[in-house]
DNA sequence: CTTGTAGCGCTACGACTGTAAGGCAACGGG
DNA sequence: CCCGTTGCCTTACAGTCGTAGCGCTACAAG
């Protein structure tokens, strides 16, 4: 006997995909809290649905299939979040402090996954497309900025890597030391913004 | 058999601490490549110096002892080349500058160990102290140069964190992301000081 | 030459892992 | 009612790990 939780009726016939969203929804959760996809093992997933170890292999080829899906996953609901944030904005400096702040948000809601998709070596393979359209993004709202004359005028791919390299920074440090009495974080990002940026804030 | 390199001669009698030089140093060199502290296992470092599995329990309780231990040695190491580059620069820019850019190259040369040092679970309950030290030692260095004249007057330690925490975002990125066309470490450092210290660089 | 002991090795246990091979039961179309 | 297919489970293998217990051997002191 492999179940430690209750087990697990079956699907109805043709709603097999069933289980493959909740395998997913379960790597999730485990990565968030691992923090660390060498860490998840395919059994401990079975386990947390009440199902055979060996039936993940009907949805997933192997182990590193199974992440790559997850964090596929994951990279889609970050980035979403991020550009809603973005457009729920009118100014450019009001769209560029809400997708760095949604960003910081949703890392205190989810630091393991943080951790998953930016210091794993499985996920360095995959998640550059992913890394590289959010990058693009905040480059194109500082370049805003500065087309609206709210900041100065400057290479803007260059101050937005400044801007996205501190602000990694301040988030990898919250994330690996959640302990230590870190000011607000809005506080930082507007430190940031105003010497790195060259925006002016209300 | 366990052995699958050379296997090693006994110590003389009264160097049975020479052994535990030796296996502190090969799990360092282990800890570099793996970048991960819970990848490493005790029997691993028991192949590399061609030694019994049990024969670490001789010097070490348990593999979390020994972890700890190797990570103290790392710890020491580099507050003491950091201290020595700062102490070969005469100006207190040019002090602030070799602490970041000494750190940037002691990064390069230990990718696996920065990441073990700062990401791992493990050693975030003891690397505290260590980590102060660095932080202190680094807003003095920026103090000076604020009393030097060097850097406009401000609260040194607010600016020391706003710089340290844009380089460990540089470096973060650097060695998550090692085969991205990244700009020279010195000129992202030379960028952070200039905009977040103040820095006038000659 | 004897003998204590420092310095290690050998074996084993229980637990964990990824994954291959095959089995069984329930459901829906005919 | 029959039967193929879907959906999942059982069993098994080969590997990894940490670590407890005990055994051996070479050297130095007497």
């Amino acid at each position: 006997m492999e179940t430690t939780s209750a087990p697990r009726g079956r699907n109805r016939r043709g709603q097999g995909a069933r289980l493959k969203e909740d395998i997913v929804a379960a790597t999730l959760r485990l990565l968030d809290e691992l923090g660390d996809d060498q860490a998840l093992s395919l059994r401990a997933v079975a386990r947390e649905l009440g199902i055979a170890a060996t039936s993940v292999y009907i949805h997933f080829a192997d182990r590193d299939a199974l992440v790559l899906a997850t964090l596929e996953r994951a990279h889609h609901d970050l980035t979403r979040s991020v550009n809603e944030a973005e457009e729920a904005q009118a100014d450019p400096v009001g769209k560029l402090r809400a997708r760095v702040l949604l960003l910081g948000r949703w890392v205190q809601d989810h630091p393991g996954l943080y951790k998953v998709m930016h210091e794993s070596t499985l996920n360095q393979r995959e998640s550059m497309a992913f890394k590289q359209e959010l990058a693009d993004r905040a480059t194109a709202a500082v370049q805003r900025c500065m087309d609206a004359g709210l900041a100065p005028r400057d290479d803007a791919s260059a101050v937005s890597l400044d801007l996205r390299t501190a602000v990694h920074g301040a988030i990898s440090m919250r994330v690996n030391q959640p302990d230590y009495p870190w000011l607000p974080f809005e506080a930082q990002v507007d430190r940031f913004l105003t010497k790195l940026v060259g925006v002016t804030l209300p």
